[in-house]
This record gives structure tokens, sequence and C-alpha cells, in this order.
DNA sequence: CCAACTGTATTATATCAGTAATACGCTTTG
DNA sequence: CAAAGCGTATTACTGATATAATACAGTTGG
């Protein structure tokens, strides 16, 4: 079953983003396997403290981008093919990278810093 | 004059926590001084190709931390003590690094991985 | 079988970000 | 002084996010 342990929302970002996100991001670690159960809309929305069409929001997104097989009245179950997890790996951190290269230069940082900063903040 | 050279606006973060957190790393970096004018609100979002009131928006929250002077008529600048900034750039660095360090290891990178991503996307 | 659960759809409402148009009073500059 | 530019304020509008209340059809397990 696809755990959303350690999802926490933050605010300024829609909630169903969010959710988008932690999947690719669980599928991208190998958390999330080929086959995994997802949990209901109800189930997950009561989890969340958000509404079933926040969730179901998501999990459209998911399954437009071929990572979540859904058909009306069975359980939702997690589809990764394997050069799904190779494109959104290289997508994520690609993103990952631009913006704190992009937000730490701003700062006036130099290479040197930035890495020493990840360094010490690294938990 | 605070240049908006380099501002690129990315979508799903609201225009004015964009243009508020690019004038505090221009501040953090010392691009930006104490004394340097600010453009108009006028100026500014013409130039931005946004509304007036999105620059306003901007300006009063730099202007309620105590960053931007403001006076009805008169030109606005950019107002930094030397405690502002310390504060700011512990702030945005904090910010910066959680939020990078987060976003990795969901996706299950270890900390030798990170720093060889940063290294790589460094321009 | 059938009740419980599933995905899906619809409609209504509230809030917020951002746009747009306009107005007013103050400061600065030629 | 007067015009141009400035900060500020107000109102109305659009679109996106999210909630809420239902409803319906398909699947599944006891």
């Amino acid at each position: 079953m696809l755990s959303f342990n350690g999802f926490a929302a933050v605010d300024g970002i829609p909630i169903y983003i969010q959710i988008v996100r932690f999947v690719k991001r669980n599928i991208v670690s190998g958390v999330t396997v080929n086959g995994d159960e997802a949990p209901s809309r109800r189930v997950l929305s009561a989890l969340l403290g958000v509404n079933p069409n926040t969730v179901q929001k998501a999990y459209r997104i998911l399954e437009e981008e071929g990572l979540l097989s859904s058909h009306t009245g069975a359980k939702s179950y997690i589809e990764v093919k394997p050069e799904s997890v190779a494109r959104i790996r290289r997508e994520l951190l690609e993103d990952a990278a631009a913006t704190v290269v992009k937000d730490l230069k701003e700062m006036g940082l130099t290479k040197e810093d930035a890495l020493a900063l990840i360094e010490t903040h690294w938990t």
C-alpha cells in the first residue's frame, strides 16, 4: 500500500500538486513500486484532512501521466514502467537542482558556499 | 537604482512573493544597498508585465518588514539596517537549505548524490 | 447475493491571486 | 507655478483552489 507517512503539506502550493510530487518522489526513490495499491480517494482525503475532490484531482494527473491505474468501482494501483521512472527522475532532479542553484546564486553564494550549506544541513 | 535584471517569474508561485524574495536576495548578496532607489509601482509593473497592484502588494510587504521606505508622492528607497541583513540572510539560507534537503532526500538521494548534483548543475 | 466500498460526476459556494480601471493627494522638476 | 510622476485607495472582475453535498455505476468480500 502506497504510504503517505512523511507527507507534510506546505501552504502556498496547491495540495493536489504536493500529492502528485510526493507520489512521484516516492516512485523515484523506489519506496513505491509497480502494483502498489493506492489509498482510495475517500480514505486519503480523510487522512490528509482535505476534500475527496482534491485527492481526485491529484490522482487524475497521476493517471494522465501513466503512473496510476484506475477503474470505476475497483481499487487504484500504482503503475510504474521502467521508462517512466527514468523520465520522472530526470525531471525532478533537474528541477530541484535548477531551483536551488538559482536561489543560492541570487543570494551571492559561491559553489563552495552552496556545497557547504547543503553539507551542514543534511540530516 | 534597484535592478530587476535576472528576475524571471516562475508560475505556480504568486508574483508578489517572487518580487519580495528577489529583493531580499539582492539585499543579502549586497547587490542592493541602503538608499537604493526602487522603481516606481507603475514602472516596475510595466517592466514585469504585471498589474501595478501586484507590485504594490510586494512593496507593502517589504515596507512592513522595514526594507523599503515609501511616502506618498515621493520615490521609494531601499532601507537596509545591518541587523536586517543578518536576519534575512539567515532566514533565506535556512529556508533554501531545508527545502532542497527535504526534496532530495524524498527522492532517495544520499548526501553525496546531492552534493554531486549541485556541483554539476552550478553554472 | 448484497452491502460496503470503489471511482466518477455534478453543482454550488468561498476564498484568494491577479487583472483592470480609476481616482485622489502629495512631491518633484522644469 | 504647473505638469508630470509618485504612492495610495477603491471597486469590480476573472480564474484557480478547495470545500461541500450528492448522486450513480461498477467491484468485491463476507
